[in-house]
DNA sequence: TCATTAAATCAACATATGTTGATATATAAA
DNA sequence: TTTATATATCAACATATGTTGATTTAATGA
C-alpha cells in the first residue's frame, strides 16, 4: 500500500494518537513503561506501536530484553504536519513512570 | 470529534481518496456526473462525498435538482498538505462524462 | 540447561465502516 | 396535482479493525 495511504491508517485511531503524542513529550519510551504510564495491556501496546513503526512514524532500539520506541527522524512533510496537528489537540497526558530504568519493573512489585 | 481526527477518518478509504483528486482535477462535478465518470452507484456516492463535506474537504452548491460538489477554498494547512499528497498518488483517473451539461442525463438514455 | 521476563503474535470476539438495493425527499415540469 | 428525476437516507449484509487473554519468541542470568 502506498505510505501515504498507510500513514493515514495509522492516524485513524484514537489509541495511537496518544501513543505519538506520549512519545513525542518524552522521546525514548520502552512497552514497559507505556503499559505502566498508559494503563494499557502489552499486546494492544504492541500491535499499535507495530502499525505506526509500518507507517513510518516510529523507530525502535533494542536493548536486551526491552525494545524502545521514539518518534523517527526526520519526519517526512505530511507526518510533520500531522503531528504539528496532534500537538494542538486537547489531549489529556498522564504522567510517565520509568519503572523500567528505577528497577521497579518486576514481577514482585506487580508493576509488569 | 477533534476536525483534525475527523479529517484523518475522511481521508482514510480510497473512494474518498480518489473523490478528493477527481474534484482537484475536474472542479465542480454534480453526483450525476461523478455516477456517469466513475462508475459508482449514487448512494455509495452520497455517503462519501457527505462525509468529505463534513470533514471540511468539500462544499456543495444546489442548483435545482443538482447538487454540485468541489473542493472547499481555502483549505486549512494540513487538509491542503493531504491534498498535496494525493495528487503525488499513481491514481487510474477515469475520464470526466458531461452526461447532465449535455443532456443525456436522462432515463431514456440510460446514463442517470 | 532452566527459569525469568519483555515483547511479539495469535485466536476469539466485539465494534466500526463500506457496499448495495430499496425507499424517502425535494425540485421541476406537464 | 401528478409525474419524473436528482439526491439523500435507510436497512441488511459483508468486511475491516480494535481489544483481550493466551501463547510464543527471544534475551538474560542463575
Amino acid at each position: 500500500m502506498e505510505i501515504f495511504l498507510k500513514s493515514v491508517a495509522a492516524l485513524n485511531d484514537e489509541t495511537r494518537i496518544l501513543l505519538l503524542r506520549f512519545l513525542d513529550v518524552h522521546g525514548e519510551v520502552c512497552v514497559c513503561d507505556l503499559q505502566n504510564s498508559l494503563g494499557m495491556i502489552q499486546s494492544r501496546l504492541s500491535r499499535h506501536l507495530k502499525i505506526l513503526k509500518e507507517a513510518g512514524f516510529l523507530r525502535v532500539e533494542r536493548q536486551g530484553t526491552w525494545a524502545y520506541y521514539k518518534i523517527r527522524t526526520p519526519l517526512d512533510r505530511f507526518r510533520q504536519e500531522a503531528l504539528q496537528e496532534i500537538r494542538h489537540l486537547d489531549i489529556q497526558l498522564p504522567p510517565r513512570k520509568k519503572a523500567s530504568q528505577t528497577g521497579e519493573c518486576s514481577l514482585e512489585q506487580g508493576l509488569c
